[in-house]
DNA sequence: TGTAAGTGGTTTCAAATTAAAACCAGTTGG
DNA sequence: CCAACTGGTTTTAATTTGAAACCACTTACA
């Protein structure tokens, strides 16, 4: 079983999200969910990950609610694992991770997959953190305010 | 020293950037270096980590270019870990993991750090992935499309 | 200038985690 | 009915982590 110091109490958002998915594997699934796969076989082909860590990870990750089991679509009496609305919402983290990485750790002409919108094709838009009046803010821009709700 | 079965070239980009920051300690110490932490014990102290831990990551991060040692500031014979352009891009990856959080991990009226706009002292605005005409994208409405650049 | 405290580590060793492989029970296809 | 497939669990070894002790160099200060 996984289990660590628990950051799950933590005030700090980012230090909390981690503790549920910022593991090796966890949001390689949650990616591989988002293209489509649902089987306990098919996440362990597509990842290479030991059976038992892969069983750990699911179970973890159904725990917290970020996946649910469902009955196999095709009718047979095997289980799916999908993602629920909470994991859904990892999309933006998912993307903007993807984004981070096709503009800092590919060489330019490096052949890498690439996100596109369903329909038209294009490439979806550049992620960024934006104002209230939507101008683009950078990291400086900002301040974290301790301790919300005032 | 940490070593992994190198996803460094996996043609994923999502694996790719996990290989590279997808580690329990990698992004928190990012997070507090945009919180405008740089000294090694300042690290240390904000995150509790083993210090044997913190070198470790710290030398793995500048390794891989998101960090770089820079003379202390203050003048003394001491050094500083500084993020990179690199490091500084991964700015949208941290906030939408803090948005997410918020959203998903924290009960209603429960406290957290809220991150607001320097200045006005507004909230930022919630990342959404956007279409290229400005529209939401969930991720049904995309695809992801394998071995880029045709 | 001498010395105590602070900084930024490294080393050592025990404990926890991960991984590979073997095994296994229930399901399915033929 | 039986062979193969699915979705695990168990066992065991290797790797990683973490706590603590240790250490060299720097700084502050009397």
């Amino acid at each position: 079983m996984a289990k660590r110091k628990s950051l799950k109490t933590d005030p700090c958002p980012v230090a909390r999200a981690l503790d549920a998915i910022g593991e090796r594997w966890s949001l390689l699934i949650v990616r591989d969910a988002f293209d489509g796969l649902r089987r306990f076989g098919e996440f362990q082909k597509s990842l290479g990950v030991a059976k038992n860590i892969l069983a750990d990870r699911l179970h973890t990750l159904v725990e917290e609610g970020i996946f649910t089991i469902a009955p196999a679509s095709d009718g047979t009496a095997y289980q799916e694992y999908v993602l629920t609305a909470k994991g859904l919402a990892l999309f933006p983290v998912v993307v903007g991770l993807r984004q981070w990485s096709e503009a800092q750790l590919f060489e330019s002409g490096e052949a890498h997959s690439t996100l596109l919108q369903r329909g038209s094709g294009l490439p979806v838009r550049r992620m960024d953190v934006l104002a209230d009046d939507g101008r683009v803010l950078q990291a400086g821009d900002t301040v974290v305010h301790k301790l919300g709700a005032p």
